[in-house]
DNA sequence: ACGATCGTCAACCAAATGGTTGAATAAGCT
DNA sequence: AGCTTATTCAACCATTTGGTTGACGATCGT
């Protein structure tokens, strides 16, 4: 559990990486198209794709040539869990960050009619 | 904010740094203390309260020769709300969470009478 | 069968990370 | 004043990280 807490917030913590998974919130993508906002090398992209898929964010499906990226956003459990237990909301008492949420308009589903 | 997630996350990663902030949360305490049960050198642990303070997680107060180490747990909000906000658990149905908190007995009030 | 596309591998590189030791600074105790 | 405690600094070291390039194996389209 600590290893996969190492791994999580290690992988989190490079923002090609988080972009990369901000992309795959979006639909499911192959390699090549998680590459093309990015100037590094698709090599580079490669090797970040396996430190995710390590952590267990992301998950792989290979369809012919082209390999499938899919978000896991269950990995993302763990170290919220982490967060949370670490006492900084208190989880019996949800409505304050609930309420932060909405006030940052960062709630996924703030702009949904 | 970029740059914050990249040190706030990169902090959380490392193991000896997550423990620290464990300690923390029981109380304030000098950096002898907190290197207390570690096996590795002052200087070594030292570095660490450097990289948590860097990151905003803990903020130092000097009183005499003693340098107090407290917890910042607004500091982790940022990154809590990445998380949030990046659809793993929709925060207009926490429910659900909170549910799965209680279930892991992971609350910190699951325990208080 | 051939050329283009998808992705990885191997080798290399510079910089960052996590640790060490020994000395230095600063404050407290007697 | 002199010893002790608290913390940092400086220099060093090995390993990891994030990137590069060039070659390679697979698969697709024609």
């Amino acid at each position: 559990m600590t290893l996969s807490l190492d791994t999580i917030f290690s992988a989190l913590s490079d923002p090609t990486r988080r972009t990369i998974l901000a992309m795959l919130l979006e639909d499911d993508m192959a390699i090549t198209d998680l590459a093309l906002p990015f100037t590094m090398s698709l090599t580079a992209i490669s090797k970040h794709i396996t430190i995710l898929v390590r952590a267990g964010l992301i998950s792989q499906e290979k369809r012919g040539r082209v390999k499938w990226c899919k978000l896991e956003p269950d990995a993302l459990r763990d170290a919220s869990v982490w967060m949370f237990a670490f006492g900084q909301f208190d989880p019996l008492h949800l409505d304050d960050f609930e309420r932060f949420l909405e006030q940052e308009n960062l709630a996924p589903n703030s702009n949904t009619d």
